[in-house]
This record gives C-alpha cells, structure tokens and sequence, in this order.
DNA sequence: ATCAACTATAGACTATACTCTACTGTTGTT
DNA sequence: AACAACAGTAGAGTATAGTCTATAGTTGAT
C-alpha cells in the first residue's frame, strides 16, 4: 500500500509517518520494476510497527528506545542475546512506571483527602 | 532558604527551579524589611513542591498539569469541587496509564517469547 | 489534454521542557 | 579593599517529537 492508505489505516498523520521513517523506526521499499516514480510502498508489518509505536510513545518511551525495540523484534541487528536484553531492560523500566504510578496515585489520593477534610 | 540551598535539599538545578517558577509550579518571597538585595526565600512547602514535581513528571505529566494538581492542592484558586474534579481527571489518566502500561508489558513479553523461539 | 489527488524531498516552524550564557549586583571572608 | 561565591534578570540555545509549507513530479478519471 501506498503512505495515504497507511496513514487511513493506522490513524497517523502522513507527515509523522515520513517523520518515523526518517527516525529509522519504520521503512518502505521502492518498486525496482516501475521507473517513473519513486513511491514507497507498505506492507502490512509496517502497520503492526505504526500501531506498536503509539502503544509504546503513549506510555512514555522514546523514538529512541522503541527504535531499539523494533529492532530487537524485526531486524537481525542484533545477536539473541542482545535482543533479549534489549526486550527485558525494557519490561524492568516498565515495572518501574508501575511502582511510580502507584505512588503518584497514593499521593493524589491522600491529596483528594486534604481537600475533603479541608486541610489545605 | 536561598535557591542554592533548595537546589541541594531536592537535587534539582537552579537553572530548573528558576524555570519551575517562572512557569508557577512554585513561588519563593523576598523579604521587605531588607532592601540591599531582592533575594528569594523558599520553605520547605516549596521542598515538599519540588519532590512532587519530580515524581509527577516521571509518571507523565506535563508542567500544565502538574501546576493545575499543585493549585489544588496548595492554593485557593479554586472551589472544593473543581479541586476534587482536577484530582480524580489526574486518577483517571493514572489508571489508563496503568493500562497501558500492562497492555505493553503483555506485547513485550510477546516479543521475548518470539526471539526465545525463533519466530522472529 | 486537463485537472484533482496523490507522491517525494527539503527545509522551516512549533511546543515542551529544560539548560546555558551574559551581565550585573550582593554577601561574607580574609 | 579585594575577591570568591552567590543572587537576580534576560534572553539564547538544545533536544525531542512532531507539524507544516514549498516545490516539483506522477497518476488516474473525465
């Protein structure tokens, strides 16, 4: 498929779809056959790979890091090891927002009680 | 205290409490009686401010919402209800984080599996 | 053949959240 | 008095993540 159909079916604007493939997180391949344009074509992983990227940017990582997840998943970049690495630096930093998530809504909790008990 | 105190009691820089201020998250007060210098003077208040504010940015939230958490709690901008609202919108946007945040964890162990096993 | 709709590239612009520099004035110790 | 360490303001610069504009060429329907 063409960026306008991949933009319709992941939601993404076409600029932050050229944006990420720029970043190196994404990739479209050119059809050697047809010489009068230069069209990047998509196929269906590379939505898989749009849909992974919201996920991953809306619970805070970086183009950074999930460029490195995408990578470890997809690409041949890196040995088993370092992808497994990679994979599970990645789930201790998750359980890190965890632990922080629970306490900012225990403090937000013991906030909403000062409110309630007029104590601020 | 002076800034350079406040800087060292929370490990955040000058520069950033500077900025902090200038945004509205927090407020030191020159003292009246002396009229040599207009230094700013911060209490622990503005300490107990600035920890917040670190955790708060590290599960997410913006300087914008962090202020509006910070004026419910701290100051008399707003009613009883309005704070109340402000604070269970900022549970509510936790919780989805949380959800989130599971949901990744979920497709990232996913991914381990697929590496373990060679599918990928 | 024309024209809207689409594609690509390059680069400018924006918002957020800092971070640093320049400059000037104050305080406290020697 | 000198001077390092600190204080303030103003504004420039940086990184991240887009978002938009300009320009030019291509495709497909009429």
């Amino acid at each position: 498929m063409l960026i306008n159909e991949l933009s319709k079916k992941t939601g993404i604007s076409i600029h932050t779809i050229r944006f990420y493939e720029k970043s190196g997180l994404i990739e479209g391949k050119q059809d050697e056959s047809v010489k009068s344009n230069n069209y990047f074509h998509y196929d269906e992983v590379t939505v898989e790979k749009l849909e992974f990227i919201s996920d991953a940017k809306s619970v805070g990582f970086t183009i950074k890091e999930i460029g490195q997840m995408i990578d470890a998943w997809y690409n041949q970049k890196y040995t088993k090891e370092q992808k497994l690495e990679i994979l599970d630096d990645k789930l201790i930093s998750l359980e890190q927002k965890m632990k922080e998530i629970k306490e900012m809504k225990r403090q937000i909790i013991e906030f909403k009680d000062d409110v309630l008990n007029d104590r601020c």
